[in-house]
DNA sequence: CTTGACCTTCCCATGATGGGAAGGAACATA
DNA sequence: TATGTTCCTTCCCATCATGGGAAGGTCAAG
């Protein structure tokens, strides 16, 4: 197991072959190695950068916030401030969303629990969306 | 203000031109009336319409439940039990993506907490990453 | 009659992901 | 070795809601 391809290094990462190939056509990824059928062979760093782009997108990140986390990671000259700035200002962006999501989320919970939700045409829903 | 182009429908419903033309073409509306000069034209009842779906994008219904939703608020044989079902499972959607949002907020608000930020590169946001 | 603000249609972009086609390559088993 | 299965390659298209922008027609006010 020292040489994949690219199912195996999607096995070995948890990133599909399909996004696989994308990374590398967007530049997140160098260029791969290639086998003299033309595939895409993978060494342990290539699937060791998989990982890290995958739980970086587990934890919500775009893919331009992977580019400069990569970078960062990359760069033994980093200091922690860029890496926590980057991280934080993500957490605010998921918090603004949560917020918005909560609000929706309550305003209907609202509205249903005053729904008759039976055969009666009523409903405070309907009523709210017509306005 | 009885008859509206579509500058003013926008304006009067809060919802752009180029959406309503959107909502038209993917027939969540019905075809507009046109002017002599093929402009399109918005009586009390359309801007009515779109004010519906304003409020129910607002909510974050996606689309397509809005195309359920319009139907029903059209039908006066519904049950509100149609309704209520429909929103009750937007509300369990949202709650779903809002709990996967706060895992991730919570596990980056946690890693952020013990990442010194200063000018040393050692971060424990980049080690997690990169396990 | 010109000018500026509006309208029309049409095409393209976003962001991350996947589906699927057409054709070549690798490999296992009969 | 022949054949079949599974993998790879590239390329195009779809999702979802929204907007940008171009090219050209229309309208109202000065």
């Amino acid at each position: 197991m020292e040489i994949l391809n690219i199912g195996e290094a999607a096995q070995a990462s948890g990133v599909s072959a399909k996004m696989i190939r994308h990374y590398e056509a967007i530049g997140l990824l160098p260029r791969a190695q290639r086998s003299n059928a033309n595939y895409r062979i993978y060494g342990p760093q290539d699937v060791h950068n998989l990982r890290f782009i995958h739980r970086a997108r587990s934890l919500g990140f775009r893919l331009e916030d992977i580019r400069e986390l990569l970078a960062l990671w990359r760069n033994r000259q980093r200091s922690s401030a860029q890496v926590k700035k980057l991280a934080l200002a993500h957490v605010a962006e998921l918090e603004e969303k949560i917020a918005a999501m909560q609000e929706m989320a309550e305003a209907l919970k609202h509205l249903a629990q005053h729904c008759h939700g039976d055969d009666r045409p009523d409903c405070p829903i309907l009523e709210q969306l017509a306005d």
